[in-house]
DNA sequence: ACCCGCCTCGCCATTATTGGGGAGTGTAAA
DNA sequence: TTTACACTCCCCAATAATGGCGAGGCGGGT
């Protein structure tokens, strides 16, 4: 595992957008594929990239908002574990026009991708693609699965660490009452329900959703339902 | 990696809950730690687990609702990496008192939980622990990081394949408005708010949200954004 | 050509939620 | 001991949300 530990290690000295950018070109040379990629959506909807696509299919792939009908986008969205792209459904006509010009513009015919789940809907992709044939590219995934998911997984955590500078919010602390409460609301229960389902007044929580209003800082129930979930406070 | 090759081969071979908590013992025995746990909560809330601790434990675990308030739980939600749990947030009172009434129940005083993320919300814990000194267990973690955070995924890949089985709930895809529609509700909007900032007419808002509660399954407003919520498609 | 899903708008009546007042208990910290 | 906070209950009136009934236009796929 010593070359493993060489890019773990580059990825944690990692400071800028740069570091990653220049990593992915290092794995490139290194496993000798096409291109290595990383991108991600952060929990602000926004995205970042760092990769080794060329600019032409970056610019042509953003200018044609393929992010909304890319079938590994879409494949990885609904799975856990990483894919191979033969494994996508490609039936669909867009798909395999989209696969087309992809090729043409010098992304490889075999890929693999990886994805990732962090906090508060935090989503992203790695990517190891090449063009060669359907054997020699599942040897090479088969040789290399697990490394590449730790090196996925280096990637992730440094793109989450530059998130980070901002976000030291200190969570509101709610009472047991106040988080059966907003636990029940999101559950679906309407106040009458979760108040029954307590054995207290309706009145009574009422205050109590009120009370987790003011200390979330939230405008109205569902603003209060949805703050719970996202500081993780509560779970559904 | 011979080992590791073994036991993802045991996790791969799984057929049922009862042979993922077979992996856990060998696992425990392997690493001679004192506890092995796997354990997730899947995207329709209900809550599972394999591990080694007593049932005792659970039982008490349960029955406390200490779901609620375990500094594990909380600072894995929050975060991607795998996190020490000395690296976590003891302060509280009853943090520290969960932490000594575990210690009596036979959890060690070291643990590492890896925390995962799967579509449709789904989230998951894995997590090795044991009593020892701080340096051997930053040892312990330091060699066996890389082959723990595979096997937490073997894992979890298992477990949403059982998932697979029975839940063939397909995510619910709401189109662009809808997805507009839920942000602003989940940001605190209320309908009028809502309306204005999409330039629409409130009824037509209320059409999406509508919509978008009967795609979700939703019995109110605050249960479907909850819901859009949870499954990671909104992020607010 | 047709169907289906998406986007847009309207009215009516009913029900749910919220904001403003109250008041009393117990526990736990300052 | 005073202060603070969590927990419990009540009324009234205003506002917001929901359920059900419509309508038409646009675009993609069979």
């Amino acid at each position: 595992m010593e070359v493993l530990d060489e890019f773990t290690e580059l990825l944690q000295d990692a400071k800028t957008l740069e570091d990653l950018q220049a990593a992915t070109e290092q794995l490139r040379d290194h496993y000798k594929v096409a291109h290595i990629v990383y991108h991600w959506v952060n929990s602000a909807g926004e995205r970042f990239g760092a990769g080794t696509y060329s600019s032409d299919w970056v610019d042509r792939y953003l200018e044609k908002d393929y992010l909304r009908m890319d079938p590994v986008i879409f494949g990885c969205f609904q799975r856990f574990h990483p894919v191979d792209w033969k494994q996508l459904d490609w039936s669909a006509k867009p798909a395999r026009a989209f696969l087309r010009e992809a090729i043409e513009y010098g992304v490889g015919n075999q890929g693999y991708t990886i994805p990732m789940r962090g906090p508060n809907g935090q989503f992203a992709l790695f990517t190891a693609n090449d063009t060669c044939s359907d054997e020699v590219w599942s040897a090479f995934v088969e040789n290399n699965a697990q490394y590449l998911m730790i090196i996925a997984h280096e990637f992730n955590k440094k793109a989450l660490d530059f998130e980070q500078t901002v976000d030291v919010l200190p969570r509101p602390s709610l009472s047991p009452r106040e988080l059966s409460a907003m636990t029940f609301l999101a559950k679906g229960f309407s106040r009458a329900q979760a108040a029954d389902a307590l054995k207290i007044s309706e009145h009574t929580l009422r205050v109590y959703i009120e009370a987790a209003r003011h200390k979330l800082g939230a405008m109205n129930t569902t603003h209060a339902v949805a703050r719970a979930l996202s500081a993780g406070i509560i779970v559904v």
